[in-house]
DNA sequence: AATAATTATAGATTTTTATTCTATTTTTGA
DNA sequence: TCAAAAATAGAATAAAAATCTATAATTATT
C-alpha cells in the first residue's frame, strides 16, 4: 500500500492520539470527515495499523523496574532456539524479546516491581528455561525515551 | 490508585484492543456499561492509563530493521549527559533510550528501513551527538515479542 | 489530448455509542 | 448498627460513527 501525504500526517497523528472524532482528524488534515474515515478505514484494513492499544504508566501500576536482559545460548540448534522462544513468549514480564547479531543471542526488555522480583523472576522462571549459557542485566537507571511509535 | 481485580481486567482489555464498545467491556467483566464507562474514566483520571494509540506494521512502512544499539560516553559530566539525552529525543529513528548499569551506558532502540539507513543514521546523526566515546550495534535478526503493554 | 472508468471526497442521513442523569444498592467508617 | 460515601444499574440524551448519495478529482485508455 502507497501511503500519501496526507496518509503519513494521519498515521502520526493515530500513534500520538487514537481517541479524537474524525472530525478533529479531519480539522487537522483539511479534509473531510468521510475521507479521513475511508482512510483510517484502509489504513486498518491492509494491516499498516494492525491495533489500537492504551498506553499504562508503569510507575502506577508498580512494574516500572525495567531491565534490558542479554542471554547466549549454550547450543544453537533449531529445536533449542524454537524451544527456548516458546518459552520467553510465555513470560509476562518480558515485554519485548530480540534475537540478535553481536555478544549475545537474545535481548530481553523485563518489567518487574523491584530487584527482589527481578531476582525472583531470573531464578524462578528465566533461568528456569533449558539452555541459557549465561546472561547480563543492564538495569535501566532512567528512561529517556520509551514510545511504541514509529517515524514514517 | 488502589486497582480491583475488576480494574486490573479492564487495564488489560484495554492494553489489547481500546477501541471496543463500553457494553463489550461490561460484558467480559460482568458489570453495567456506566461501571465499566466509570473504571475507565478514574484510570484515566489517576493517570494509570496515560493515552490511547494506534499501532503500526513496521514492516508495512518499512522501518524494520531494528537495531539495539549499545553506547559507551566518553565523559559522565551532568551536562554532557543532559546534553546527549537532549539530542537522542530529537532523533526520530530512536523509539527507545535507557540509561543503563553494566557494560554501557545507554542502550537505545532504532528503528529504520534497512542497513544503509542505519549506516546513514549512524554516521549523520548518531556519532555527530558530542561525547559518544563507543558503540555497539546488535542487529535484530527476529522480533520473538514486542508490545508495550504491561502485565498486572 | 480527450474521454471513460475509477477513486476520493463532501455533505446529509441514519445508526450506534458515549455521556449524563436519577434511583438503588453496596461498601466503608464512625 | 447506622449514617455517609461510593459504586452500580437502567433510562434518557447527546455525540460520534457509519452509511448513503452525489460530486469532484485522479488515473488509465485510446
Amino acid at each position: 500500500m502507497e501511503l500519501d501525504e496526507k496518509d503519513r500526517q494521519l498515521v502520526k497523528l493515530l500513534q500520538e492520539d487514537c481517541k479524537k472524532t474524525t472530525k478533529e482528524y479531519a480539522d487537522n488534515l483539511q479534509l473531510s470527515k468521510t475521507a479521513v474515515y475511508e482512510r483510517i478505514r484502509r489504513l486498518e484494513r491492509t494491516g499498516v495499523i494492525t491495533n489500537y492499544v492504551a498506553l499504562v504508566d508503569k510507575e502506577k501500576v508498580e512494574r516500572d523496574f525495567t531491565v534490558l536482559c542479554h542471554i547466549k545460548l549454550v547450543q544453537h540448534t533449531k529445536e533449542n532456539v524454537l524451544r527456548f522462544e516458546r518459552e520467553i513468549l510465555k513470560l509476562a514480564e518480558v515485554s519485548e524479546c530480540f534475537h540478535v547479531s553481536g555478544d549475545y543471542d537474545y535481548i530481553l526488555k523485563v518489567s518487574v516491581k523491584n530487584m527482589k522480583n527481578y531476582r525472583e523472576f531470573m531464578v524462578t522462571k528465566l533461568t528456569a528455561i533449558n539452555n541459557i549459557g549465561s546472561t547480563q542485566s543492564s538495569f535501566s537507571i532512567r528512561e529517556v525515551k520509551n514510545s511504541p511509535s514509529v517515524y514514517i
